[in-house]
DNA sequence: CATAACTTGCACAGATGTGTGCAGGATACG
DNA sequence: CGTATCCTGCACACATCTGTGCAAGTTATG
């Protein structure tokens, strides 16, 4: 009568499962089940053993991904509101892994809707610190809070989704960028960068893979 | 033995399904062959009348659209780098319809290779506008060339691709957005765009569709 | 070692999409 | 008007993908 516990295996195959589907649908949204399942080393009828449905299993990928997202914008306490935003985004690209999935399945058709509601706690976070940034004067004022908001969503998404993580200077890329859009001048953030070494490894025109 | 010319309903027709594949896949690349046929008011069946291929019609689609592209790209020949980049943007802009296409699909698995060549020149006229603007100082340093370039690449993509055409202040924002990436502080973008109006209409604090 | 837990392959139903053949009806055009 | 041109609906074959049932194996674990 009493239930034996899941076996070893059995957890370490649905850990398997779940990353290879981060990697499959980080490049591929629209990846099949067997694709994914094969690519974990497993069966497609196994995959159906341990997921539902193709929407359970990306469902579960998109709720841990937005987790760490939404951890990540409240740990950023920096009163400095340039500093908060590069601190933000050189934070969310530590966790690119887990990241680009929600950056690619956001774009989706299927889950825009899913992915947007997960992350509002993130969407506040830079709505909040884009007023803060436009308050004080860091930030540019020709746009909208919101729009600027926006703009800055759009961008991170972009680099994140669109720039191999694997290449050395990503992080500082993104970083840059981010500060960019938010209105300062390649200088400023130049200095600001070079000011905090703790964010990001300084490193002037770095290479990237083509 | 003298074949007649075509009709005068076909040729409309023909025109009306690239309009309608336009705005269809502008939306969603892998938009089917039903619904564009019908979004033009047409069976599938006719469609296939018009061209062998969904892949021909797609091709035809880039083909135009990419055209434009670089016709705008070497129309462009401001000394001044920013003043450059920015009609470059502006102008890109006011093609939204036919270039919103191109950015969709270059993004899909299917057509990248595809959409790469064909945008080649516009690709090679915003390397050498990048590397001008670096070498007189108008342009940031901190990143090479080429990663600038695609960076202003990905960021241009983006934001004619997520941006609501219709609304008024679009075309400034995808100018700011760009030089700013390009390394110039917003104060800079704000004054170049002052004092050269004929490039984007300088609208302040500008608003956008939610 | 006994057995519950797990994996697998195969067959199946169903959905959605592409591309084609054909017959019949509408219509532009010479 | 007559006819070539065009549109349409329907019926195919084919492909890809999802999700399920089942019987037969393998393996972790108590």
């Amino acid at each position: 009568m009493t239930t034996r516990s899941p076996r070893r295996d059995s957890v370490e195959n649905r850990a398997g499962i779940l990353d290879a589907a981060r990697s499959a649908l980080a490049t591929d949204p629209r990846a099949s089940i067997d694709v994914i399942a094969r690519s974990a080393g497993l069966s497609r009828r196994t995959l159906y053993g341990h997921f539902d449905d193709r929407e359970t299993l990306i469902r579960e990928l998109i709720s841990v991904g937005t987790q760490r997202f939404n951890a990540i914008a409240e740990s950023v306490g920096d009163a400095d509101a340039r500093l908060a935003l590069a601190r933000l985004a050189a934070r969310l690209w530590q966790e690119a892994a887990h990241v680009q999935v929600a950056a690619a399945l956001a774009l989706d058709e299927a889950h825009v809707e899913h992915t947007a509601e997960a992350l509002a706690p993130l969407r506040r976070s830079v709505a909040a610190l884009v007023r803060r940034g436009q308050e004080d004067g860091s930030f540019r004022t020709d746009l909208t809070a919101p729009t600027l908001a926006r703009l800055i969503e759009e961008v991170a998404r972009t680099v994140v989704a669109r720039t191999d993580a694997a290449s050395s200077g990503a992080a500082n890329l993104a970083v840059r960028a981010l500060l960019s859009i938010a209105g300062l001048s390649w200088r400023e953030v130049d200095d600001l960068l070079a000011a905090h070494p703790d964010i990001v490894e300084p490193i002037r025109a770095e290479e990237e893979r083509a």
